[in-house]
DNA sequence: TAGTGGTCTAGACCACAAC
DNA sequence: TTGTGGTCTAGACCACTAG
C-alpha cells in the first residue's frame, strides 16, 4: 500500500498554507495581482475560511498581501525602506524628493502623563502637539504627533490661526530655529489607533511600528515624538550609508 | 423609555473588550499575575470564545499579556529595551552586563540568495554561519544569524572543532581584529521561524522584530546579520544616550 | 489526569466598495 | 445590487503543562 505519508501532521493547517500560498505567489502571481476571494480560496484547499485567513493574516503580517474589505486581496509590493532620520534633523517638510513630514495641524493640549514626564512638564500643563503625516512613493506610510512644550518655543508668535498647518509649521520652525543637539529614539510594535488607523488607511489596531524619539536641546529635553508606521509596507532604515536594499522577505523566501 | 442606549454599535466586540480589559489590567491585576481561563473570560462578558481571544491576541500584540499553553494567560511586565549596537560594535560576548550576544554554533553553508548577492559572493559559495543569542534579564529576547564570507576572515584557523561556539568566538573574534568601518541597519515586522521561534521559547508565527544589520569593512561589506527580536517583549532603543525609559503602552494609555 | 491555550469547523450576518 | 473582506458564534478536538 502506498504508506508515503508516515508524517505526523505536527504542522498545523494554516502553517502548511501559508507556506504553499508563500510559494504560489512567488511563482504564480504577480505584483498588485489580485487573489480568488476567502470563500473560494477555503474552498479550493478543503479548509473552513477562518483556517484560511490565519494563513492570509500571517502573510499580510509579512507584507506579503494587501486585504481590502469590500474590494479584495492583493499580492503586494516589496516593502518601502523609509530612513529614520538619519543624522539630521526633518523640520522642513518636502525636503529633496517631496518624500518627508507635511504638517496637518496644530493643537494645544495637555500631554499624555509619560509623555509630560520626559518632558519634564506637568500632566495638566498644555503643550503644543503638532500632527504630521510621511508619505513615500504616493502613500501616507506613517502618522506622527509631536510634543512641543511652551518653553521649548519661545519665540513663537501669538496664535493666528491656531489648529492649521500654518501653525505647526510655526512651531517647526521655532524649534529648527533654536537648534537641537541630538536625539534618542525606540522601536516597538504596536497597533493602530482609531486615529492614526485613519490616516494610515487601515482597519484599527492594525499592526504599526511605533517609533518614539526624543530630541534634545541644550537645556534638556526639547520635544519628544510619537509616529506610527505601516508595519505591512515599511522597513525602517538607519544607519551611516543609506537604506538596505535587500528586504527581509527576499533574505528568507529562499532559506534553508 | 430608557432609550439612553441610541449609541450605533460600529465598534467590534473585540475592540471594546480590549479596552474594557486593559483598563482592567491597569487598575485590577500586577505583573505576572494571571487571569481567569479563556472560556471563563468569554463567559463572563457574554461573547464567544473566538471574539476573547481576539482582543487577547491583541493585547499579547501590544506587550500587555503573555499566553502559554497549558499554563494561562499572564499579566507582562514592561517591554525590555534593548540597545541595537549604538555605535561600537559587539563581538565580544558576555559584555559587561552579561546582556550582550551569546555564540551557540557556527556552520559552514550558502547563503540565502539576497544575502550572498549583498556579500557579493555566489549563491552557492559558502560562508560562515554564526547563530547567536542575546540574554536579557534572564529571558532570550533575540537569535541572530550572522553571514561571514570566507574572505572577511582570512586568518580564521583551520577547522579545529567545526559548528560548536568555540568556533563561532573565532569566527567573531578575527572580524573583530580586522576591524569594521560602519553598518546599516533596517528595522521590519516579521513572524518568527520555526527555528528562531524554538530559541525564542514562542511559537512559529510569532510576531518579530527582524533587524538586518550590514557590517563594512576597507574592502565592502563585511558581514551580514539577520536578528529576531520577540516583538512582544523588547522595544528596541538606538541614538546617543542609551534607552527611553518610557514605553509605548505607557505613553498612550493615558491619550485622549 | 485535569486544565490551559492552540487549532479548526460550518455556518451567519455586517460594513464597505464598486458597478 | 453584488461581491468582497471583517466580525461573530457555538461548538469540537488537539498539544502542552503541571500536579
Amino acid at each position: 500500500m502506498g504508506t508515503t505519508q508516515l508524517e505526523a501532521v505536527q504542522e498545523p493547517k494554516y502553517w502548511h498554507l501559508k507556506t504553499v500560498l508563500s510559494e504560489a505567489l512567488d511563482s504564480d502571481f504577480a505584483v498588485g495581482e489580485i487573489l480568488p476571494n476567502e470563500r473560494e480560496l477555503a474552498a479550493r484547499f478543503g479548509v473552513a475560511r477562518a483556517t484560511l485567513r490565519q494563513a492570509l493574516e500571517q502573510l499580510e503580517l509579512e507584507g506579503r498581501l494587501q486585504r481590502r474589505r469590500g474590494v479584495g486581496t492583493t499580492v503586494a509590493p516589496p516593502r518601502v525602506g523609509v530612513a529614520v532620520a538619519t543624522a539630521q534633523h526633518d523640520w522642513a517638510d518636502g525636503g529633496s524628493a517631496g518624500e518627508a513630514w507635511q504638517p496637518v495641524e496644530c493643537t494645544d493640549a495637555p500631554a499624555p502623563a509619560a509623555v509630560a514626564a520626559v518632558l519634564s512638564v506637568g500632566t495638566d500643563e498644555t503643550v503644543h502637539v503638532v500632527r504630521r503625516i510621511r508619505v513615500a512613493h504616493g502613500q501616507t506610510v506613517a502618522a506622527e504627533l509631536l510634543y512641543v512644550p511652551a518653553a521649548s518655543v519661545p519665540g513663537l508668535p501669538a496664535v493666528g490661526m491656531p489648529s492649521g498647518p500654518a501653525r505647526a509649521r510655526n512651531v517647526l520652525q521655532e524649534l529648527y530655529r533654536l537648534g537641537l543637539d541630538g536625539q534618542d529614539r525606540s522601536v516597538e510594535l504596536g497597533s493602530a489607533r482609531v486615529d492614526d488607523a485613519k490616516e494610515l488607511d487601515r482597519l484599527p489596531g492594525a499592526p504599526v511600528l511605533v517609533v518614539t524619539t526624543r530630541y534634545f536641546a541644550a537645556s534638556g529635553t526639547a520635544a519628544v515624538s510619537v509616529a506610527t508606521y505601516r508595519a505591512d509596507t515599511c522597513r525602517l532604515t538607519f544607519g551611516d550609508s543609506g537604506a538596505l536594499e535587500i528586504s527581509h522577505e527576499e533574505q528568507t523566501r529562499q532559506a534553508s
